[in-house]
DNA sequence: GGACGAAGTGGAACGTGTTCCTATTATGGA
DNA sequence: TCCATAATAGGAACACGTTCCACTTCGTCC
């Protein structure tokens, strides 16, 4: 496994690299899509964003790198719909179901591409630590707004408790993709953890 | 991904073959206890093991089959550790601590291994169900013994609980083995879930 | 002891992630 | 405009998980 980071967006500086790397992460995601980890193979992201394979190395080290960073764009865009408008409920425990049913929905609704992000995503290592970061910090910022519609208030342990919901949820989800138990299953046993974390 | 089980002690009638599906778990953790998961290549796990690799395969139809078996193996060792004498503590909390700090201690020693097995079980798939559920079924079985030592008034609740905490444990340990945090902060969100979940 | 099927051996072959090399094309400064 | 350098294309080559095949050995039943 490479050492190496992803190129962000940032790191890009003409359209034309920026334009390159959205076909990559877009062939990603259509793949995944279509037939899950197995099916995102080098040599066809590569030929359907139309980019050589040694280019495509060059973008994302590896198929983790990748497939983590395709995840943290979707994850990017959930953030944004989340944020714009407020959380329904009256509890931080019913806000926070609502958060995470609402995300798990969206992830049931395509199995595949969700067992390819989820996979890549539990078989990162290291190397992939500032990918993997930035999708932790998505979710604790999902979670502790839920918590907190108004974003204040946001103490040590509320912060202890999204870490602990969100390793949950991850739990959860791996053995929903894995085909270890069902999507209700799935909901059930993250409702019954937060409700164990957030007796208000 | 093969569909077919790995062979248990059960299904094997000869003592040659038991011996066999012992040395292979025997190689499988001395290669992974020297160089972690990618050190765990089938070809040296059949010629350490004295076997040959059509022979392995039918052992254990795959690498993550493998891995996960011996992970059944080392972990029936703890739990057979464990269930030897009392645990120690005045609280479910203390003692469902203890119980992880030690576990977690046992791994830590060895990094490699726990390495391995660890990704293992995160990659698995439902083709590795069975393996998979004897592992989850030893955890609880840990957890609600020290949540209850004298083994009774076990509450659904409890088992609930129990599954939280396996899960935390379980995302805790794989950011530590890759990297992404260190013994001490896995040994510190552990003990904060447990206590967020188990308030006597 | 001989015949038969199951289990094991040894190794070739294939697929896919990854690396590497050469030729070609963009890009930016003189 | 022309050159130097980086980026990309195209594809061969390698590593390791997995499959497959031909042959041999082992265990069992007659």
């Amino acid at each position: 496994m490479s050492s190496a980071n992803s190129l962000t967006v940032e790191d890009l500086g003409s359209a034309a690299q920026r334009e390159r790397r959205k076909r990559i992460l877009d062939a990603t995601i259509a793949l995944a899509s279509q037939g899950g980890f197995d099916a995102v193979q080098m040599r066809a992201v590569a030929e359907q964003a139309d980019v050589a394979l040694g280019t495509l190395y060059r973008y994302f080290p590896s198929k983790i790198h990748l497939l983590v960073s395709a995840l943290g764009r979707e994850f990017e865009k959930a953030e944004a719909l989340v944020r714009e408008r407020p959380v329904p409920g009256d509890t931080s425990a019913e806000r926070v179901i609502h958060i995470l049913k609402l995300t798990s929905r969206g992830l049931q609704g395509d199995a595949h591409l969700t067992e390819a992000l989820t996979r890549a995503f539990m078989f990162a290592d290291a190397s992939v630590a500032t990918e993997i970061h930035q999708v932790g910090m998505l979710m604790s910022s999902m979670l502790t707004r839920a918590m907190h519609p108004d974003h204040t208030d946001i103490t040590e342990e509320d912060v202890a408790i999204a870490k602990v919901i969100g390793d949950v949820w991850l739990s959860a989800l791996v053995a929903w993709v894995t085909g270890r138990s069902s999507a209700a299953d799935t909901g059930n046993q993250i409702e019954v953890a937060v409700n164990l974390l957030l007796r208000d």
